[in-house]
DNA sequence: CGTGAGTGTGACAGTTTTATGACGTCACGC
DNA sequence: GCGTGACGTCATAAAACTGTCACACTCACG
């Protein structure tokens, strides 16, 4: 899952420099290059990540780091300054506005994607996730594998980010179509049956512990996952 | 049976809050405003768990995370290191020292508890200075010094401390990134493949016994340390 | 019984991800 | 200065996974 990251960066090479990096890290770069801008591009769906020069004409960098922290809806997004060297007040004053991190020009590129992971981790709770056992078949999310009767089974990341879905959402059916959006994820261009497929891969890879019943067909409608 | 939580937190309206949101989620929390008190708590019956401010006066947190983890009966008891923001290098000291997680402040009381329910999770099993043997393949963190069959297997410093580590975390997938951190430490910056090729080395040099199978791949996450 | 729409299956060729061997560098002890 | 061992990075080989098809099979209904 590609995370947006918002570049707000008046000095177009810098934000161009900026965005290729996010890209070379399999980030998903949006460009801003004032105030109004970045106003603009602050919609849903959200950015994960808002990295800020704090120079940008039009409205320093706290106005807007203060209009995101302010707002429910964007007050968790983590905000990386990026700051020219001894501007130490601004720093302090960005910090305290509520910017989770900065940096100080120039960085190095390696130093930045660094910075940003540091964040992330910091600012993304942990995984709740406990194991679920449905009639014995386990899928624990911790160790991201799934089992049944002690011994492990082996699937791919599709099949298991489908089970997952089933499993947490159980006695209820779904459209291939929705099972694309939410295992896919939107704006993912494939065919419907390709579900078909890969419903068939999941149920081949439980089927040799008797729980390939788990999973459903309802015809003219989609799939289900149920203990019946 | 309500788990004892020693917070040990100076300022008193922190300390108070956090007290409180034990209670809210079902633990007994017992309170230390200083290293004193919190000395003084640490008898029996023992914490199940402390919370501990890296800033208390009186004696530094990493005093009482030094004295906690080289006692005995204190020694499996984990402890949550609350800093604040930008104490980078505390917090790698804190690591070492032997705390199992932190949390910059200021953090909400969702993440805290999610923190802590993982905390409590992966340390339940596995004491400090033991050895470690799973399936046969023996680390000592004393000696530092891994062997199978009484026989002692040679490998590099970084596949040691991968081995320590994930022998001290079995059942669990991490991704290359937190590897990266755990292993590495943060603050260095590595490419990601780069562990591929310690893990290539570490399987190389434990297969000869008949365990590389203790270290598998799950594509697209990361890898895994696991006796099945 | 036919029929047609809806599903199940096996194969396949393109991609993505991981495994592996090699290489240059660096720090250290001799 | 010379080996030596450990590291990080690359290029390439090897696996594993994916989305589509074509065709077999089912089921509901006339």
């Amino acid at each position: 899952m590609p995370s947006k990251i918002l570049i707000v960066e008046d000095e177009a090479p810098i934000r161009e420099m900026l965005a290729f990096v996010m890209e070379q890290h399999g980030y998903q770069p949006i460009q801003a290059g004032d105030y109004q801008q970045a106003q603009e591009k602050i919609v849903e769906p959200y950015p994960d990540m808002v990295l800020l020069d704090w120079m940008i004409p039009g409205g320093s960098g706290i106005q807007l780091a203060r209009a995101l922290k302010s707002k429910e809806h964007t007050r968790h997004i983590p905000i990386i300054m990026l700051t020219a060297r001894g501007e130490e007040e601004d720093k302090i004053k960005g910090l305290e506005v509520g910017a989770d991190d900065y940096l100080t020009k120039p960085f190095s590129p390696k130093e930045l994607v660094a910075r940003m992971r540091a964040v992330f981790r910091r600012v993304s709770p942990t995984n709740l996730d406990e194991p679920i056992d449905i009639e014995g078949l386990v899928l624990d999310p911790v160790s991201h594998r799934v089992s049944a009767n002690q011994e492990s089974l082996d699937m791919g990341p599709t099949e298991f980010r489908l089970l997952h879905f089933f499993m947490t959402h159980p006695d209820r059916v779904y459209s291939r179509e929705q099972l694309l959006d939410h295992v896919w994820g939107t704006n993912v261009y494939v065919e419907d049956r390709t579900v078909d497929v890969h419903i068939r891969r999941l149920r081949k890879a439980i089927e040799a512990h008797g729980h390939d019943r788990l999973v459903q067909t309802v015809r003219g409608v989609g799939y289900r996952f149920s203990a019946r």
